[in-house]
DNA sequence: GCCTATACATAGGTATCCGATGTAATGTCG
DNA sequence: CGACATTACATCGGATACCTATGTATAGGC
């Protein structure tokens, strides 16, 4: 009846969670405000829809997280010169110093906790992180 | 300047927080009920109190989540009998239906995903557990 | 019997999401 | 070229999940 390869991945997201709960409060900034500008980083700049798209959440949460952006101040939002109807959407220097400044803080928490565990070393990281990176599609959807 | 256990560390919240973003999608049931049963699933029967230390929310989120909980069938409410202040919250038989059925659906995609990824065999992803495990202190409070 | 600490509940506010719907620009096709 | 569907967003109304501040009742020390 039990089927390891079952058990562990339903106890990755379990884990996954809580880590992510847990890192969450050691920064004040809002969840998904960080979420748009990690994207922006990683793809350069894209409209609304390819954004909500790439965040996995309706269009019109992606029309208000962007305007929040844009009052912080860690955004810029342009028509596109290309397609009036559309907007892009471009990550401002502000915004990219806030992105290193948490991903800084969440890097400190997670390496020291794992500099005082030593049964894990940093091939362990190395293999978690790359299996966690591959298991989510980029472009395409399948059921993750 | 580039350490690789500190990026390293970085990308794991990154890419767990996406897959956890991802893997809540699939189940209707609201997240921060899913997360209490499973506290009292590990823990059994807890007061508002520690349920809240425990899943890192404040008391009266807490108490918001278990009246929801209660009307929903999951969990029972009953006074301490020790203590008239308290309260001792119990995992219902629904609410133990409930957490194995998204646990199964959340297991279903990782291990279908993980099926067709021949990079990552059955030990790698009982590393990424283990140490995603390892990272957060059960009782404990570090930073983490 | 006080007085403080503890266990909760309530009130009020913010952030984050959703679906439904409206608007304006774009592309298509006869 | 004009009707029409499609696309890219914005707005609205509402739900959920958090927070802080504050109130209430019981417990326990002296």
């Amino acid at each position: 009846m039990s089927d390891p390869l079952h058990d562990l991945s339903g106890d990755l997201v379990v884990y996954a969670a809580r880590l992510v709960r847990a890192v969450r409060r050691l920064s004040d900034a809002p969840g998904a405000a960080l979420r748009v500008i990690s994207v922006l980083d990683e793809h350069g700049p894209l409209g609304i829809g390819e954004l909500a798209r790439v965040d996995r959440c309706a269009q019109p949460t992606m029309s208000g997280a962007v305007a929040s952006l844009v009052e912080r101040g860690w955004v810029e939002k342009n028509p596109d010169p290309e397609d009036a109807r559309a907007s892009v959407v471009t990550l401002s220097p502000d915004g990219r110093a806030e992105l290193a400044r948490v991903r800084r803080i969440n890097a400190d928490a997670v390496a020291a906790r794992l500099a005082v565990l030593p049964q894990h070393d940093l091939d362990d990281l190395a293999t978690a992180v790359a299996l966690l990176r591959d298991l989510l599609p980029t472009t395409s959807e399948g059921t993750l």
